[in-house]
DNA sequence: TAACTTTGCTAACACTGTTAGGTAAATTTA
DNA sequence: TAAATTTACCTAACAGTGTTAGCAAAGTTA
């Protein structure tokens, strides 16, 4: 059985390959300059060949921007996981949300873009939750210490999400023409006048 | 003289057909099926036509998100314009750009859309700005109302884009997995909420 | 009418994603 | 070990892409 099993771990390796030379590409080229040719240029095997790890290219941009999410999970839960009180939590989120977008822009785009090829339609369903979960439990969290409307969580939830989603876009998208210095004074400014009002 | 006119009238006329076949094909199979071939099937003339009035696709793309951009101003200033008080106006420049998007997705990705092949890095600069421009007048009208402080107007500004632009952004992406009936409610919601707090 | 400009075409180049079909190596079975 | 079978991987091809070169015909001007 062990011959089955390095054939496994060896398919599992060039998948690996794989996705580790598009990320690249995507990286340095951006994703609208991903070719299936290129990859396969990169990993020494034909093109034909990545087809047997993926149905098609919109599959290995799907799971590069799965990877993405796992990344920025992970990220929030490190900072998040080292402060004491909630509205410090949400702090190192926004921090570390805002973080990653300027550090990924690559990732970013694939995970967020608005009209992707890979990404659209309810396919980051559970990504997108999982993100949302992290935010609903804080606000909470920070709503049971001010014991206001504990029902409200849910609305606020998304009006969190959204000022930060938008915020970030915004800056990722036009990031040629805005001051660099006001983004994150702005972005701050916005978090503590956030927490005040939940 | 007026055999030059003639000509620039026709020539502009094609330049119009050309939009406006790239705008159906765009907004009936999405912009990444969009192709030059398409276009000149659609206007009657060969492939090659295309680059005596735009120097590449991309430019086609861009004078679409150009029109959007028009459009949404054009709605904006209308709804505007029939408000009594500054309140109103936001509220109305929220619900005009809520259902724009919805009804013009094709548009709405193509001008906010991160990491578009169009619309990218500094080309956007004149139009956010007018967006932004609206935002903060009235803004400022609403503080100058409540006697708050004026200089947080800019600040206000950002943070009101921000939340509404990234709601709309986030529902536009994942409209699939996303309850229609609380939108609304919480678009609503959000607006009331910013205003109390300006 | 002759010269010139514009218009619009076909053909081509260099790419793209993706599939079909074949070959040679690796593995399993007899 | 030899034959059979599976797998791994390739080349070649198809149909499409953006874009450019070069040519022919039509229109315009002198």
């Amino acid at each position: 059985m062990s011959v089955a099993e390095r054939k496994l771990r060896e398919k599992e390796l060039v998948r690996k390959k794989i996705i580790d030379a598009a990320l690249q590409l995507v990286k340095s080229e951006g994703w609208e300059a991903l070719s299936i040719r290129k990859i396969a240029d990169a990993i020494e095997y034909s093109a034909p060949v990545i087809y047997d790890h993926f149905a098609n290219k919109e599959a290995i941009l799907f799971e590069i921007s799965q990877d993405g999410f796992k990344l920025l999970l992970s990220n929030i839960h490190k900072a998040i996981s080292k402060k004491a009180s909630p509205k410090e939590e949400l702090k190192a989120f926004v921090e570390t949300y805002w973080k990653f977008a300027l550090k990924n822009r690559s990732y970013f785009k694939l995970m967020f873009g608005v009209g992707m090829p890979c990404c659209g339609e309810g396919k980051m369903k559970t990504e997108f939750g999982a993100l949302q979960d992290i935010i609903y439990e804080i606000i909470k969290k920070i709503i049971i210490e001010k014991k206001t409307n504990i029902e409200s969580a849910c609305y606020k939830t998304h009006a969190f999400w959204s000022a930060i989603h938008g915020f970030t876009s915004i800056m990722i998208a036009r990031s040629a023409d805005v001051p660099q210095t006001m983004n994150v004074s702005v972005l701050d400014q916005m978090v503590v006048n956030i927490i005040e009002n939940l």
